[in-house]
DNA sequence: GCTTGACTTAGAGTATACTCCAGGTTTTAT
DNA sequence: ATAAAACCTGGAGTATACTCTAAGTCAAGC
């Protein structure tokens, strides 16, 4: 798949694939003459960090991520310490989110 | 109230608490001696305003969103309209994040 | 009455996450 | 073979939302 391909399928930027990549949050996709191909593991795990971007994880946080992934079985348990975390600040962010809405329900009561 | 206290009271800088103002995001906070003193209303503005960012909204669009109702009764549909879309996108979010919390839960599940 | 600490302002600086650009290479269609 | 389109890189630029700084004002305690 081109970079073309995987913009279009994601709705993202080519040139967030290629910053993506540049800052270590994605692995560096193997090229044919200096040109990406994406693989089937390369597209996966672009469709991670995306899911996970969406739901506010810092790039930061995801490159450290893939090092420690990148490390091999010793760092299993590090990774499942950071993928807890996060996961508590998602479910904390729904709570206010909830909130939100039930203000935002009040307000728009009182509008109609 | 000072800005000390309410900077306290809602965990946010005072910096933020007067960038807020001075960008339109709380109306003009009234003073003694030149010094901010903030009243009932004002801290339910800004209580607003934080619940509001905490989900997510932009901090131009809670300045339209003031600057509409300081027009008056005549902008009661725009406010109505500009609510409801932002809301919409809050519940997107949501979703979002839901996808996300399953996802986490896959992963966290093969490691432990 | 003078120092100390909290407050004020305008404006500069920072963090995050892209997004764009210049100048060059490769692929594709004619 | 060649022109146009798509791709490449490194690095500069932008948007958003703060956050900090400098220089000055104000209130309270000694």
């Amino acid at each position: 798949m081109t970079i073309k391909e995987v913009s279009e399928k994601y709705a993202i930027s080519e040139d967030t694939l290629r910053y993506y990549e540049k800052i270590g949050v994605i692995r560096p996709v193997t090229r044919k003459n200096g040109i990406r191909n994406y693989g089937d593991q390369e597209i996966a795990n672009i469709e991670f960090v995306l899911c996970m971007r969406a739901a506010g994880l810092s790039v930061k946080v995801l490159k450290q991520y893939l090092d420690l992934y990148d490390k091999g079985e010793s760092t299993k348990n590090e990774r499942l310490v950071l993928l807890t975390e996060e996961k508590a600040k998602i479910e904390k962010k729904i709570d206010e989110l909830n909130r939100a809405v039930d203000k935002l329900n009040y307000k728009i009561g009182l509008l109609k």
